[in-house]
RNA sequence: UGAGGAGUCGGCUAAUUGGUAAGCCACCUGACUCUGGAUCAGGCGAUUGUAGGUUCGAGUCCUACCUCCUCAGCCA
């Protein structure tokens, strides 16, 4: 469920409306997600695609889904799987609409035809370096290629060498005839085409030249009649040339080129290359490391899509750069997760407790409830024997001030069990607290004392004989720096990796309920926070994976006693 | 010193198009609670990048300036 709070109007929706309004496309909103399968998706590209699927939604219309495949030398069958996955697990459907710039190489050679014959464009056969070199700087213009001149015929002749696969790699590219002396880059000639001798993974060894990313998105979208092409800020410089493509073809459609700011996170690597260096380093497992801001990762962490689809909706949409607190994110997971995740009582670092007037034998079911905020999540039943764990932290030897858990001769309530006091401590030869022994109340079952009698502190706790070992992964940022995708003093970014951001418990001992969730499944365990069933764990391994964290509640709670 | 964008509380955003700066996150206070980090109530916090101008009135219009981002791939 929504917030009920307006989400940010936002400027983009108002161009769609507008456009509606005025009947532009006749009343239809077709839009695209266009990524290019060379990495798994992330929570940026999430922002995209909320964007993208939503407005297509708001109107009736479809979003396509096409893979913007035009440079094999980078992308692989494995990443549109995982892209096709991730959109779907996110919550939006293309329906039949699922399309590949490579569906359309030949129509994209056609055009490039076309070009060459009405003069719009030349191969050109200098070298890279020559062709850098032609172009000018941002303040000094360039100077045409001597090639600029070539004979149609020529042209025509050389473009199908270049697709013949006579011609090497680099030898020549086929260049829009536009404005060498232009203020924007973009228009000084730029490449249409490059021979490049990759097998593609839809294509195979059926082409040696691939259209660049301008000519082919550009026609892509005219040829699927995309009515808005939304897109990146970075690419505001070639809105002119995508024009420049649709307007000297003869294309089926004109779609509009719309740009805005892209999420960046506080202590999130947001960058594709940078990722695939954690991921082929090994700074991270995989791609779905749950460290990962990866819509795989963040899944395997146990985030929700609609915490995902909630944190797109706050941020907005603007043409404004900016860093996103993460902290807005977790607020957004915490939100979802408080409604949806069961409670369970859990102990991460156990301290043996011996309740030494409870029988050696005796066992009692104690009702606990599911979620205190929503009793349709029911109750279960809690094992309670004489030997149970609590957790460390919650025994001090010697209390500060404001410490009002265990400590020898105080008593504490076990929740939804007995109050219970300190007795003694059992320490091993090294002096360590190995044990406590504690006595019970058999009237303050429930956990409430028949006389009126208050404690200060409740204890989660778990029955050693019934706990179900599991282990227990906390992750903490990945980066130690505030915006680790802004170079620091050219300190490279792996330098700024956190090296301690994973820490795995092997100890915990867990309720016994736990032990039959599904891979996946969320829960909160209080105090620690929201945790998932790991779905790549070993077989027959119990291994859950903190979500996010929740707050220091001690410290705020003893300080207001 | 080319071109294209962008500047509103600490962060992210809004402001009926000229009508007197709103919301969320974060933070802080209370209240409640069988561990709430939950919930409820409240608070802190922006002379809207700067300087002028028009106007009864400017975040919105005009002028100048400042700062930041993007672009010199045969990547997308």
């Amino acid at each position: 469920m929504e917030t009920a709070v307006p989400p940010p109007s936002d400027f983009i929706r108002d161009i769609v409306a507008a456009d509606q309004a005025s009947g532009k496309h006749g009343g239809r909103v077709t839009t695209r997600f266009p990524p290019e399968p060379n990495g798994y998706l992330h929570i940026g590209h999430a922002k995209s695609i909320c964007l993208n699927f939503g407005i297509a939604r708001e109107n009736g219309g479809v979003c396509h889904l096409r893979f913007d495949d035009t440079n094999p030398a980078k992308e692989d069958v494995e990443y549109v799987h995982s892209i096709q996955r991730d959109v779907r697990w996110l919550g939006f459907d293309w329906r039949d609409k699922l399309f590949y710039a490579s569906d359309y190489f030949e129509q994209l050679h056609d055009y490039a035809v076309q070009l060459i014959r009405a003069g719009k464009a030349y191969v050109c056969s200098l070298s890279p370096d020559d062709v850098r070199a032609y172009r000018g700087t941002l303040t000094e213009p360039g100077r045409d290629s001597p090639f600029r001149t070539r004979a149609v015929d020529e042209n025509l002749a050389l473009f199908a060498d270049m697709r013949a696969g006579v011609c090497d790699e680099g030898a020549h590219v086929l260049r829009a005839k536009i404005d060498m002396a232009s203020p924007n880059m973009n228009l000084r000639d730029p490449a249409l085409y490059r021979i490049k001798r990759a097998p593609h993974h839809r294509t195979g060894a059926a082409w040696c030249i691939y259209p660049m990313y301008d000519f082919a998105h550009a026609l892509s979208d005219a040829i699927e009649g995309i009515t808005h092409s939304i897109c990146t800020l970075e690419f505001e410089d070639h809105r002119p040339l995508y024009d420049w493509c649709i307007d000297n073809l003869p294309v089926p459609h004109r779609p509009q080129q719309i740009e805005f700011a892209r999420l960046n996170l506080t202590h999130t690597v947001l960058s594709k290359r940078k990722l695939l260096l954690l991921v082929a380093d090994r700074h991270v497992s995989g791609w779905d490391d749950p460290r990962m801001p990866t819509l795989a990762g963040l899944r395997r962490r146990g985030v929700t899509p609609e915490a995902i689809r909630a944190l797109c909706a706050s941020v907005g949409i603007a043409k404004r750069n900016s860093i996103v607190d993460l902290a807005q994110f977790e607020h957004a997971i915490r939100e979802d997760l408080n409604k949806r995740a069961p409670r369970a009582m859990a102990v991460l670092r156990p301290l043996r407790v011996v309740i030494e007037n409870y029988p050696e034998d005796q066992v009692d079911e104690l009702e606990a409830v599911n979620n205190p905020e929503d009793a349709a999540m029911g109750t279960r039943r809690v094992p309670f024997a004489r030997v149970l764990y609590v957790e460390q932290d919650d025994f001090r030897e010697d209390p500060p001030p404001k410490f009002f858990r265990l400590a020898p001769g105080r008593e504490v309530r076990l929740r939804y069990a007995y109050f219970i006091r300190c007795e003694r401590v059992v320490k091993d030869a090294a002096g360590q607290v190995v044990e406590l022994r504690c006595t019970y109340d058999p009237a303050t079952r429930g956990g409430d004392a028949p006389d009126g009698r208050k404690v200060k502190a409740t204890l989660h706790w778990v029955s050693a004989a019934h706990a179900v070992p599991a282990e227990v992964r906390l992750y903490d940022r990945l980066f130690t720096v505030e915006n680790p995708n802004v170079d620091v003093d050219g300190t490279p970014f792996t330098a700024l990796i956190n090296p301690t951001s994973l820490e795995v418990l092997h100890e915990c001992q867990l309720e016994p309920s736990l032990a039959t969730l599904d891979r996946g499944a969320r829960v909160q365990f209080e105090r620690h926070g929201y945790f998932a069933v790991d779905d790549d764990a070993r077989p027959g391994a119990l291994v859950f994976n903190r979500t996010v964290s929740l707050k220091d509640s001690w410290a705020k709670i003893e300080k207001q006693r």
